[in-house]
DNA sequence: TGTGATACTATCGAAATTGATACTATTGAG
DNA sequence: CTCAATAGTATCAATTTCGATAGTATCACA
């Protein structure tokens, strides 16, 4: 928890009470958006065609959402060729990246927790 | 839900190296089990009419909800007293209390992040 | 002229999640 | 007998999310 008087209102409305959570929840808590990301991280650079083929179940319609909520969030960046057929790359931007120890930390949590499955 | 051949996640659910990441946040996504999981983590047990109070807009219903479904996957325990009138107390279980560094560095990452809000 | 390849976009309905409201059970106090 | 206090249940409607399907655009190539 930072200083709450000596700052104006900017960190205030970001940090809200305590924790971000539920915002960071709402950035990456997507059906695939976590799939999508993993991917993006530790694999790097994707094309559309790719990801789609990477995820398996997902449709068009929900990769091509998931993948706008999280440009909009600017954890995925987005260069389209001008090429045809269309050529689309998706990476994960320095926020994005800088999400690694969020999995890591589930990751660990999920491999040394007591209950089963 | 019939895949013959290719079958997905479901029956290797015990992998080790496939990223648990979907399952935590199906653990830990709700709309409310964030909060209540911070409360009961970082300030200890609580009564339920307590976490009501400290919970902003949740009605009971939800509050029932995201316990129930949080004391299923075992990162909450629920102590029921003999009294009228009744009495409970939630706390965070061992598995809970280990999502701390989950919390941390969610808020590390909100923090550092160069994105504003 | 017609086809194939890639990455969309637009609808629409199904399904899951959430919210609002009302109801139950218990029992000591008055 | 009636009421207040606590922690629920039970329904059903509203909202949000998700999925299936079909259509668009471009242009090299045969």
């Amino acid at each position: 928890m930072s200083e709450a008087l000596s700052d104006p209102v900017q960190t205030r409305v970001a940090d809200d009470d305590a924790c971000p959570a539920p915002r960071v929840i709402g950035m990456i808590g997507g059906k695939w958006k976590l799939l999508i990301l993993q991917i993006l991280i530790f694999q790097g650079t994707k094309r559309f065609g790719e990801l789609r083929k990477s995820i398996d179940g997902i449709t068009q319609t929900m990769l091509t959402n998931q993948l706008r909520a999280l440009e909009a969030d600017g954890l995925v960046t987005r260069k389209v060729y001008a090429e045809v057929p269309p050529k689309v790359e998706y990476s994960a931007s320095a926020d994005g990246l800088a999400l690694a120890p969020v999995f890591t930390s589930m990751h660990d949590w999920w491999v040394n927790r007591s209950a089963g499955s």
